[in-house]
DNA sequence: ACCAAAGAGGACCGGATTAGTACGATATAA
DNA sequence: TTATATCGTACTAATCCGGTCCTCTTTGGT
């Protein structure tokens, strides 16, 4: 199970709430009640997409946040980059020869590059619309995991 | 940046070794000392590899641990699937109608499952053997980016 | 039959990361 | 000028994960 962080979680559910609100401007309170999640928290999200260019704020008595674009427009990687930073499977792959001790020995420094183009494609392919769009007839759960854990797994 | 855990890493690097060496049978201390990994968790890895069939394990007074298949065979999918259970973003996705507390207010259940599906396909279209082979003048360091502090874990 | 080698399995602990909170500063419209 | 709402940063608590240790089981050799 790759994990992404909860606040990433949040944002898209966020940037939901953002989507179907016509364009409209809303404020950190009005998303916080509408999405069930603390405001400081919900701060917090709309602040780093903010600062990603995926939303835009506007400060003031009146201000709020919008989208920066059609949710057409966003992809879940720009999402996920706007959160957790550049898309790429944490490994020796991320550079500076001091971080990885075992680099002499390593026969494979490099090639997760083909992986991680490979997943930012796929996120890149999705689109926040996409997201928003419950397909008919869809199984809310589908797999049945179970807990985290992968000691405990399988 | 999506994180793997660093036992998944190792994991690729013990598996390369495991691969050079000609299908023989090598015992965990044998890889601990080539990929300069402490025992203790490269015992630990093996055991996860071994579990999920990816490896096979000899016990007893000559044992060791051979590849279950050849390298070729053996996709990145299987080795993350092996050490960090079923491939998906953590997310609402996950089931259990008691984990997601926005559940009703969350108009995108289970709409991740289309990425992670994509995320899956990427992940199943890179074998192990495909990480060994170096690619000739290749950039080993494409990011530059800063060291993840990494613990100093010899 | 016994002993040594090697893996299997589980429990545990410390450290690192992250979620969540709080507070002060800044901008804007009325 | 004042009320409102975001911005930015610093801090704290909880969670998660990597790593280690210990004991049991299996197996081959003596």
């Amino acid at each position: 199970m790759i994990r992404l962080n909860r606040l990433t979680d949040y944002a898209i559910v966020v940037l939901g709430q953002l989507a179907q609100g016509d364009s409209e401007s809303r404020t950190a309170a009005q998303l916080a009640q509408d999405s069930g999640v603390p405001l400081p928290t919900v701060s917090k999200v709309l602040k780093m997409l903010a600062h990603g260019k995926i939303i835009t704020s506007q400060r003031g008595v009146s201000g709020g946040y919008t989208l920066a674009r059609p949710a057409v427009l966003i992809t879940v990687a720009d999402i996920i980059a706007a959160m957790e930073g550049p898309i790429a499977l944490t490994a020796c792959v991320d550079g500076a020869s001091g971080g990885c001790e075992v680099e002499t020995l390593c026969p494979m420094r490099g090639n997760w590059d083909k992986v991680n183009r490979a997943i930012r494609d796929a996120l890149t392919a999705v689109t926040l619309q996409e997201m928003l769009t419950v397909p008919a007839g869809f199984d809310p759960f589908p797999l049945a995991r179970p807990p985290r854990g992968l000691a405990a797994a399988q």
